[in-house]
DNA sequence: ATCTTTCCCACCTAGGTGTGAACC
DNA sequence: ATGGTTCACACCTAGGTGGGAAAG
């Protein structure tokens, strides 16, 4: 009795539909979430700060999914697809390509993979909610691990890669937003794009107090 | 080769021991950790403070675990077993018993189990690092989920579960340290339990400094 | 009266922001 | 001189403490 508690404890992380068998992996759908909130930025070239201890992204890359199989094990991936062979100058307000890339010492550099920290998982777990990269790191210098280590000025689109973890590894699906694209930089270059982060970001709330002080003041009547 | 990068990243997270095959569980070992400071509170009878929205334990529950399987996927499981059948009282500087266990509706009270987070993953994973039971939380009413319900005034005793999910759930090991009793209150009793929960915990720390500023200042010399 | 619970609070931990000056 | 990077910092978000008054 006390180990059939246990166990439904364990099969309630399936309560999912659970159509058994069959690997509906054909109708799997990848959506990106805050779509709109991306395009925003896309439209004037986004930039996300790279630093020696890595920054977080923002907007946040975050996916709903369907189309899985409840019952098997997945894991989230992310990695970072360098998007042209260019190194960019942001010049007189606009971003203006400069020379071909550094590619860090090899060929074709490339930050390493972030793994999303609830894998591996089950497909019921994944589609529950939208699977969210908000604790993924952009570094500029490669430390301990965990960050992603991009090159400053390049240009990058993120994707999204999901691997069925059974007995033997499975790719069941490669994605990328071209709306998440964007340039790493260690300061940001646009005006345009801190004003968005600081609209948007709640951890930049101080900067947003701090443009509406600027606002004409409330004149005092007596 | 862009795939061999993807798979050997989700490799990386086997990259323990790997004597595959054998279910080395007859060594299964589980150290509970900070065993002093648990018994340091022990000694005196430890209580846990319950509320609506539930409340962390300290000090937390944090296990090292060897001898499982590294290739294979386990979830990790507490629970708080009622420790006897008596309902506590706090008199005259001491906890003595009083009547028997309430018992929730129920002939035997039971507050749910917590999943550890981490849950399913591999042996690997497990064992690499300490397994920290920080964010489980416990309360007296019975809300969302997440939270254990526990009776107030009852004694419990936590206990892991170490279950295995392959194609057929099976147990591997209930283990539970007799360090880690307490008792469930709404507000603490014994104030030499406040005295060490304050010296101990960092998220006290303003009543560790307050306590300071009531010890004798240094004297001023001219 | 007594015992237990609830609620708000000041004060922390922990860590995510862009800024602006300094550095290279 | 110029352009890119680094660092300390003030100011937030988010949430974990026990205290103490009030309520049940």
């Amino acid at each position: 009795r006390c180990m059939s508690r246990l166990l439904s404890a364990v099969e309630s992380e399936l309560q999912a539909g659970r159509e058994k068998g069959d690997p509906t992996e054909r109708e799997l759908r990848v959506t990106l979430e805050d779509a709109e909130l991306w395009r925003k930025f896309r439209q004037i070239t986004n930039e996300m700060i790279v630093t020696k201890n890595g920054r977080r992204m923002f907007p946040v890359l975050k996916v709903s999914v369907s189309g899985l199989d409840p019952s098997s094990m997945y894991s989230f991936l992310l990695d970072f697809v360098p998007a042209d062979g260019c190194r960019w100058k942001f010049v007189n307000g606009e971003w203006v390509a400069a020379g071909r890339a550094d590619g860090h010492a090899e060929g074709r550099g490339h930050g390493g993979i972030y793994i999303h920290p609830d894998s591996p998982n089950f497909g019921a777990h994944w589609m529950k909610a939208a699977v969210t990269f908000n604790k993924v790191k952009l570094t500029n210098k490669l430390n301990g691990g965990g960050q992603i280590l991009l090159n400053s000025l390049h240009k990058y689109e993120p994707q999204l890669h999901i691997v069925c973890v059974g007995s033997r590894h499975r790719l069941v699906s490669n994605v990328s937003f071209s709306e998440t694209q964007f340039i790493a930089v260690t300061a940001y270059q646009n005006e345009e794009i801190t004003a968005l982060k600081i609209k948007y970001n709640p951890f930049a709330k101080a900067f947003l107090d701090a443009k509406d002080s600027t606002l004409p003041l409330p004149s005092h009547h007596h």
